[in-house]
DNA sequence: ACAGAATAATGAATTTAACTCAATTATCGA
DNA sequence: TCGATAATTGAGTTAAATTCATTATTCTGT
């Protein structure tokens, strides 16, 4: 009867086949790619039959959707951790930004398929790529309202169209990256953003300097007149 | 031998065939999408047989391209050469970023098919829409550059991540109204782009609260010279 | 320890849709 | 009018996701 139980190939947990079939797609989609990576490789891979990965994920998709959530919910974890150890808006707001750039410099492979597959609308639920931007853009927002609040920004900006270009511009450095491989220079631009964000592109010198200088002439004449 | 002639169905030109194979690509990906529209339908849109797409376009892919391509490089032509009569950079600049939410706000179908599939890196070739990106993006970096060599902008700032935050916000609004339907605000979106470009987030109370303490005094020193 | 119920895994069969190609039809030049 | 050339056809091929009847394993109550 101990023959019988040891020739019968046992067979592991619920959450280790999950584990494992995650596992094989997360290393199929970035060797391959998602389009390229077939259902049939992360079987082989996984060393089970096909049939099997369908009945834990409803689709290829699904699955894509799995390796992602679980990549980068970790992420968030930390950041939302950390961020409670960071004083002031500003200083949060900063983190964000380069978290984000260390992320993408991290593992290119990833972000390239959560940058060209997890955006989709498919008519019903939104996806999870989606998800995750509403959540790093939340986090930014909270930043940049508390920001105002505080009276270090200016309450009179759109705190969504500041997240959107903050946003864009990661987006956009990370799909940069993706395409020329070329490192990504965290410090160098995380603070053009940062300068951007703060104080914009527009010349100080047009606005500031003669009203600087006015100010100067004025009180000089304020002086003599109502001496203080 | 007239009646031959006359039952031979006289084929249109290759420019028309083409044409024909592309219109019906746009309406069918507009209607069901591009990975829902099959070459079948589009076939049976055109009226002429599968086969006959394939003489033409390399792949289903580069169908969607073209679709794309005809759509936008109209509305390029036309923003060249509509810059050419506006007059300094940051209004040429501001003509791009208001421009191109009118385009998004025209053809939410054709964005779609723009942002969910147009963004891809196979292998070899750029992807068009990267190449429409650039462009675009071309467009506003040169007026950046032109405005700090005229002054009104900072010289200091990274004109390159400037358009990503412009582009990038513009892309997350696409985005949006993608998926929500909610029209855009085209003034208010624009302006608030454009606050933010010119004028960053922060604060100004390094550069107001100075002013206000001198506005009082004026204040003080006017009443006296001239008691109201 | 065992029967049988419940659960999990299998892989061959199905489905779908892009893409191919040999055969057919139309056009063109002499 | 007759080949030669080019365009079109649509049935056939291929590839890959997904399904499902069958088989294997585990669990449960006795």
């Amino acid at each position: 009867m101990n023959i019988a139980t040891v020739n019968k190939i046992s067979r592991p947990s619920k959450k280790q086949r999950i584990d494992t079939i995650v596992e094989s797609a997360r290393s199929i989609f970035c060797s391959h790619g998602f389009e390229k990576g077939s259902i049939e490789d992360i079987a082989k891979d996984a060393g089970i039959a096909e049939g099997t990965i369908y009945s834990y994920f409803d689709s290829k998709r699904g699955l894509l959707n799995e390796v992602l959530r679980r990549h980068y919910s970790i992420f968030f974890d930390d950041i939302e951790q950390t961020l409670l150890s960071i004083e002031g808006p500003r200083n949060r707001l900063r983190y964000l930004i380069r978290r984000t750039l260390i992320i993408i410099s991290e593992d290119r492979n990833m972000c390239g398929l959560r940058t060209l597959y997890a955006r989709e609308i498919d008519d019903k639920r939104p996806s999870l790529s989606h998800d995750q931007n509403r959540r790093m853009a939340g986090l930014m927002e909270n930043e940049i309202k508390a920001g105002m609040e505080e009276g270090s920004f200016r309450p009179d900006t759109s705190s969504r169209i500041a997240c959107y270009m903050i946003g864009g511009a990661l987006e956009l450095t990370e799909y940069s990256y993706l395409r020329t491989g070329k490192p990504i220079d965290i410090d160098k631009v995380t603070d053009s953003i940062w300068q951007m964000i703060r104080g914009g592109i527009e010349s100080r010198e047009a606005t500031t300097e003669p009203l600087a200088r006015l100010i100067e002439r004025l009180e000089h004449v304020t002086d003599r007149l109502d001496p203080m």
